[in-house]
RNA sequence: GGGUAGGUAGCGAAGCGGUCAAACGCAACAGACUGUAAAUCUGUCGGCUCCGGCCUUCGGAGGUUCAAAUCCUUCCCUGCCCA
């Protein structure tokens, strides 16, 4: 029924930043082939941001890899502990949420999750279910079992302190709560980037504290973003989402910077050990076409191989022939007037913000109609037909008037 | 509880009675260039404008002054030191 323990171990540590420790590992996965019983291979999902990114697939996709070993993938969604904010990477405090916000959130995580995640040996479960019947008592008796200076050990409430930035006790109790989920789950493993090194390990602390098998952390590498700087988030919008459309993830793939293109087929494909060598030879012999190889291959994963090609054909013609797409979004433009104003149709259509920032874009030349540049900022457009307008190098919006 | 330093545009950070819509950096936006939505360079970057200006902003609320981001009072928030 399981592979063996070579096989798995083979696919496991593909792309993985650190096991720890890994020869538990290894005892672990003998000891499921011997008495044919899954592992329960954790994941906690952050219910404040439930758009899913390429950052978010790499861990996903380790834990899809689990599941096609036979495993049992869980997902806890973090209704409770969202409440607090999870501190890891973060320079500040983050907002709180309601209960209602991390449910519906959660929802939305589990179906795009799937995706990735195969839905036969899956299990979502809220954290709110053990959680929440937590007396103060409780909490205090938790909160004991580990001290100030071992939470100043991770690096970042280690920053913020010695910055004299606000942490506020409450993000103390986030790696305990998230503890306590590997405990109500019996965890065998969990997953995380490598930012969660501490709360993983809180984990196996806490586990051991109540007499369980400590899990084992397995440490996936963060995803830089496009900007080829900063780790891949929305805030940052250097993101590209699971959910985006064809075009979109195919031209944000290519915005990324040469450098990154291995990481991305390491981390955000399932292409094959021999391919990836090759992909390290192409890289430097052709950038270009390794690249269009690699956001073909992920608009392929997320949705198919002729969305690939045409997401191929459109950006082509976009931006290397300047001409453009096959598909506009329409706006109706109600008005009974034979022509308007080109600051006001830019306001009305909310391709400008304000009026001076229509007036902006058009002193700037960044706006067209037509094919043809507008310069003037007093330029009456006639409504007669449907006009196609471009402002930037990508925006289009085709304009129809009715009276 | 005592002392002390702060809260400025999306972020960081100058300004400390008029010349402040507020330096500078980042982000963002536009243009040029490019295999690219990258990099680089250039410009813009509160709102409205009859392009003369006008209006709303510098934690909140009051006040002093011809004039306040800048001074005073008070409230809220945060760091640090002492207890």
């Amino acid at each position: 029924m399981f592979p063996t323990l070579n096989e798995q171990m083979d696919l496991i540590k593909r792309g993985v930043f650190e096991i720890i420790p890994e020869d538990a590992l290894v005892a672990k996965i003998e000891k499921s082939i011997k008495t044919q019983t899954p592992l329960k291979i954790k994941l906690g999902c952050d219910p404040s941001r439930p758009d899913l990114h390429l950052g978010h697939s790499v861990v996903l996709r380790k834990l899809r890899h689990f599941q096609d070993l036979g495993h049992e993938a869980i997902l806890i969604v973090g209704d409770f502990t969202g409440m607090i904010g999870d501190p890891s990477g973060k320079s500040k405090t983050r907002p709180s949420l309601t209960l209602e916000d991390t449910r519906k959130n959660g929802q939305s995580y589990f179906e795009q999750a799937t995706k990735i995640l195969s839905t036969k040996n899956i299990k979502m479960l809220y954290n709110s279910e053990w959680l929440a019947s937590m007396t103060f008592a409780d909490v205090i008796a938790l909160a004991s079992k580990y001290t100030v200076a071992r939470m100043l050990e991770r690096d970042d409430f280690e920053k913020r302190y010695r910055d004299g930035e606000p942490i506020s006790v409450h993000e103390f109790l986030y790696p305990l709560a998230q503890a306590m989920d590997s405990v109500a789950i019996k965890a065998d493993v969990e997953l995380g980037g490598t930012d969660q090194k501490f709360n993983l390990l809180v984990g196996r602390d806490i586990q051991r504290e109540f007499g369980l098998d400590p899990q084992v952390a397995v440490m996936l590498p963060i995803l830089t973003g496009t900007d080829g700087v900063e780790k891949m988030s929305k805030s940052l919008d250097n993101y590209i989402g699971v959910a985006e459309s064809p075009k979109e993830i195919y031209g944000k793939t290519l915005s990324i910077p040469d450098k990154l293109i291995y990481d991305y087929f390491l981390l955000t494909t399932d292409i094959e050990t021999d391919d990836l060598n090759k992909i390290k030879e192409r890289v430097i012999t052709n950038p270009r076409e390794a690249k269009r190889f690699l956001a073909r291959t992920l608009v392929s994963l997320y949705w198919s191989d002729d969305d690939a090609r045409k997401s191929e054909e459109e950006f082509d013609r976009i931006f290397v022939q300047k001409e453009i797409p096959d598909t506009i979004d329409e706006f109706v433009l109600e008005s009974t007037e034979k022509e308007m104003n080109i600051i006001q149709i830019l306001t009305d259509t909310k391709l400008a913000t304000s009026k001076s920032d229509a007036r902006r874009l058009v002193e700037q030349g960044g706006v067209s109609i037509d094919g043809n540049r507008i310069t003037d900022v007093n330029q009456m457009i006639p409504l007669a037909s449907n006009i196609i307008m471009k402002v930037g190098k990508r925006r289009f919006l085709k304009i129809v008037t009715e009276k």
